[in-house]
DNA sequence: CAACCATATTACTCTGTAGCAATTCATTGA
DNA sequence: TCAATGAATTGCTACAGAGTAATATGGTTG
């Protein structure tokens, strides 16, 4: 049971925090994080997404609290914000392992 | 650490299951079915939506698996499909919530 | 300072989809 | 068989946002 009020306006929020993670290139983003934190050309190099394209989505992703960044000199290293990022994916993968397994199992009769 | 191989297919498969709760109606229509299953026609008038887009809705977290569906005579009830559903919107809103009171903290001062 | 590099931003096109009105489909009962 | 009702589908408009090229910003080094 969520202790927020579900009014329309948070649902609006919620929902646009669940858009972040219904990108594919996004979660492709987030996968790399996983393996620790990174700079934005090595993230455009280990996507073989556009630089500027990769800069936007980590700004929404950042904007959103998926994110931390630190800066060093020329670089911007960012990182995974917290466990809970991965704990969202790892939910929903699991759904779809579940819902890859049935099918699965519906064609091997 | 998920089992499964996080090819660009797969990516696009899990963004596509984050995007069904990426919307507010939807998560709306969801919140309700939190309550117990529930028919079209109850949906439209608890949501007001209007009663095409519901059943769009609700076809789409049907095909996804979000919601199940059971017929009975000239009525269709949905019901949430299981616990897993509301477990993610329930994470979402918990770091919302975390946002919130930061952002809270941060005013007070 | 000037040249250079990593990142951010801007302006633009293009695709996807939410919402709606109208229609169709399916089931029930008269 | 024919209305009546609930649900699904179709065709459409409008808008949001992903991707990209070009440019701007900010920091570093010679």
């Amino acid at each position: 049971m969520p202790h927020l009020a579900l009014t329309p306006e948070v649902l609006v929020l919620v929902a646009e925090r669940f858009k972040a993670l219904a990108e594919p290139a996004r979660l492709h983003i987030l996968a790399r994080l996983r393996r620790g934190e990174m700079t934005v050309t090595e993230l455009v190099d280990q996507t073989a997404l556009g630089q500027a394209n990769v800069s936007k989505h980590l700004q929404l992703l950042h904007t959103l609290g998926f994110v931390s960044r630190r800066k060093d000199g020329l670089f911007v290293y960012y990182a995974l914000a917290d466990k809970g990022v991965f704990q969202l994916c790892d939910i929903m993968c699991g759904r779809l392992e579940v819902e890859m397994k049935a099918r699965h199992r519906l064609l091997a009769r």
